[in-house]
DNA sequence: GCGAGAAGTTACGCCCGCGTAGGTTACGGT
DNA sequence: ACCGTAACCTACGCGGGCGTAACTTCTCGC
């Protein structure tokens, strides 16, 4: 097998591994038995179990940032943006759900360098920067907009941790929930919420419900 | 010194050191060291690492969820019940710390019994309940509670792991911001929330200059 | 004063898993 | 045919950290 191959191919089976039992708990040996192949392989291409991990935690890393900060950056109002930023999120979590439990169960390595916290803060700051707008439009202090940042992001970010095993309902349902909780807040709900891509519907209702 | 202060020293001492380095990176060693005695003590008491770390991540799972749990099932409004439920947890990350890092920062042990993760869905469940009373009296589709139900824990504990660090504003500030999100949603947002109860340790809210 | 037991110590065995040294096979170019 | 190189293997050194065995105070109650 040719050497950029097997690179791929460790690099699969790496972050299965990572993903399953974490990185303490995963050993070269056992990456390289399941590669079907020998240790010191693994050393040639990599350089030992840090480095091999740094590639995966890298390449997630920027898979995720990119998918988040283009739906970030993209064009349309606030609210679509979220919504973007959400579906953004559960499309990754989809296809990669080995790389996000990776990045969410964190690693001894990754701590300095960076994590999951740090790729939150990032996204965080990018919710920030747009809030931040919005505070000054509607003449709210600026200075609370990292908080709201932060809470929007938790919001998504753990209802994303709970839809990777949930897997029910279908993303963009999810998505257009977290939008609705978001927009409306729990007085304001809509009962049955769409993407604003396919069209607004719902019942807005917005009496509070006392009790 | 006597065995029962032995022993309450050797968990202080190690819920400090798994809240710094994790389970993983604290030897027993260490432990025992920085307690001033030698290993085989910890041993004595607690029959290992794991052990100690089972008495250690118990203790802080049924302080922090009698607390959560004490907020929700106590009686009020819905709104008020957040509120509080999110100040409990504030209340606790800001006098054990510590213990709040060791939630977060799982265990390859904790893993399967008691994990933040469950924690989380144990609280999470509490709300769903509550909410889906609310969703019945609105009409809405009660299927979809245990999703909003995620959001919010979600919202709240990762605003509490960021003020974890931050610790600015006032807990009772965050705490009204949270509700004032969760509550009006970002199209009806307030400037300038205020809390409906004053705090419940006492630290009455302060009331800042809106913008 | 003196045994009993609680509190603690030093020293060791052992396993696991990382990383490396040195040898083996296959294959393409000349 | 023959050398060089790329891919890979077996086998080992080594350290760290868990858990234990056997020995030493220290302090009571009598």
């Amino acid at each position: 097998m040719t050497g950029k191959a097997r690179r791929e191919q460790l690099l699969d089976v790496g972050r299965s591994l990572f993903a399953e039992r974490g990185f303490d708990a995963t050993s070269v040996e056992e990456i390289a038995q399941r590669a079907g192949v020998s240790k010191p392989v693994v050393y040639e291409h990599f350089g030992g179990k840090e480095g091999l991990y740094a590639v995966v935690v890298d390449r997630e890393m920027s898979q995720l940032l990119d998918a988040i900060t283009g739906a970030l950056t993209s064009s349309g109002r606030p609210r679509e943006l979220l919504e973007r930023a959400a579906l953004a999120l559960l499309d990754y979590i989809e296809d990669s759900a080995d790389g996000f439990r990776i990045l969410v169960r964190d690693s001894p390595v990754a701590q300095a360098t960076g994590s999951f916290a740090s790729l939150l803060s990032d996204a965080a700051s990018q919710v920030e920067h747009i809030m931040g707008n919005q505070f000054a439009l509607r003449g709210f202090d600026p200075e609370h907009a990292p908080m709201y940042a932060q809470m929007l992001v938790g919001m998504v970010a753990l209802t994303g941790q709970w839809w990777l095993d949930a897997r029910h309902p279908d993303k963009s349902v999810v998505a257009a929930h977290l939008v609705n909780l978001a927009w409306n807040g729990l007085s304001g709900l809509e009962g049955a919420p769409s993407m604003s891509t396919s069209g607004s519907t719902g019942t807005p209702a917005r009496g509070s419900a006392g009790g």
